[in-house]
DNA sequence: GCGACAAATCTTGCATACAAGGCGAGCAAG
DNA sequence: CTTGCTCGCCTTGTATGCAAGATTTGTCGC
């Protein structure tokens, strides 16, 4: 938790700070988020804080379990393909919405690819995950719809958690090559190949992933004595929903 | 604001009171959210209305303007045609996405058009409102996917609080033949056909509205005093708007 | 009557104080 | 060695207090 670009940031960008951590693979999926703690990383009070929590909280990056702490989500199995899906939705339609591509769109998705093969080829895996998922993001903002690009800032946040405790291994040459092919299809005008594409790259992405690998240790033992398969709080929703 | 459902949803639910209030039509766009008079209304310090003011603020639901106050979201012209846009994208990537409308949801969707159309035969044009939203969400809810319903739910509230801005008039009957139109196009498993009759209807219902005419800072006195509602000639010598 | 200026009165912004509960260390008993 | 218990530390939950800025109101000079 130490590099969370402390001053920078730091006045009104809290959340910000955070979810660039995420992006960027810094931070793991259930880091606990000590309210005092980031508090004297900012320099301000808990208030602070706690009101960019309660923020990220309703943006399902984080969670809360009460009187014990904030932590970051780590997503269950069905969360993970409720985020794949969400995401197939949305980029496959805004592919599919879109009819044409600037120039200028073109040059800084090719200047993206060619940043991923530089990463690529440098090895440099950290940064390799945050282009990885900037390259949806850059789609999104050729769209010039600011309300989905949040959107899938926040789905690729979760991605990224989701990946760091379920992929095996990391397949980023193809995942290049998917995301190639897209662009491709994207400069030759036919977007709805380009949507499909999308499609199956979301999809060989999440079928990357092993689901079956369960984030908790006691996964076993909880599935032989038949309990709850999360432990509490874990769904962004529960913070949406009235208690009975 | 008196009718904010005080006690009941109090607890944990300041933010889906003023969400389903907004949802129900039951306050406008550019509503004053006084901290204190909502703490008193729920009768909670002002700590926890601010929290779920921050939360709300991550939703795009409310916005703050600094020292002056929180206030319902007023949509720009801009601001309502991407979020129409992003409900296109959405909705008919889900559609799409969808495979096949399972007993049970064909009876809840058509269960959902009768309302409407009790609705519209009894002339209550709030309930009238509330279930034209929920149309869309109850299609989100049929695809199972809850991260895509929260959005849409919050996407519903802004396009609810859009044309409370600048919907001249309300073709309550042509919006629900369209959602017949697309029930019917689900039914017969021509889902396709039921996203491009989706992003139709979020068409007709967009190009309904005039946005040309700027949102009007006098409306809520103008609504109190029961004065007509908008004039061109007042509408231009009293635009001044507070954006920065 | 009217415009400028000042003070009163709102508003949120933020920090701090204290309460309430979880969790583990330590200890005692079996 | 294990089990059960208690105490104390550490966490968040919530209220309150005060500061700072914006708006409105009142007043004065003209």
């Amino acid at each position: 938790m130490q590099d969370l670009s402390p001053q920078q940031f730091a006045q009104n960008g809290i959340d910000e700070a955070i979810v660039s951590s995420i992006l960027s693979a810094r931070i793991r999926p259930g880091t606990r988020l000590s309210e005092s703690q980031l508090a004297a990383l900012f320099d301000v009070s808990r208030t602070r804080v706690r009101e960019a929590m309660m923020r990220l909280e309703a943006r399902g990056i984080v969670n809360v379990s009460p009187r014990r702490g904030w932590f970051v989500v780590e997503p269950s199995a069905d969360e993970a393909m409720t985020v794949y899906e969400a995401r197939r939705v949305i980029e496959a339609g805004l592919l599919r919405n879109m009819s044409r591509l600037t120039e200028r769109g073109l040059t800084v998705l090719k200047a993206h690819l060619a940043e991923e093969k530089a990463a690529i080829a440098a090895g440099d895996r950290q940064r390799l995950t945050c282009l990885m998922g900037d390259f949806h993001i850059r789609i999104a903002e050729l769209a010039g719809n600011a309300i989905l690009v949040d959107i899938l800032r926040d789905l690729t946040a979760r991605t990224i958690l989701i990946s760091m405790l379920y992929q095996s291994d990391f397949h980023a040459m193809q995942s290049h090559l998917g995301h190639c092919r897209i662009v491709a299809a994207m400069e030759a005008g036919d977007f709805l190949k380009a949507a499909s594409l999308a499609v199956e790259h979301l999809d060989d992405v999440e079928t990357g992933l092993d689901l079956t690998r369960r984030p908790d240790p006691l996964a076993d033992l909880r599935h032989s004595l038949s309990l709850p398969p999360q432990t509490v709080a874990s769904s962004s929703k529960a913070s949406r929903k009235a208690k009975p």
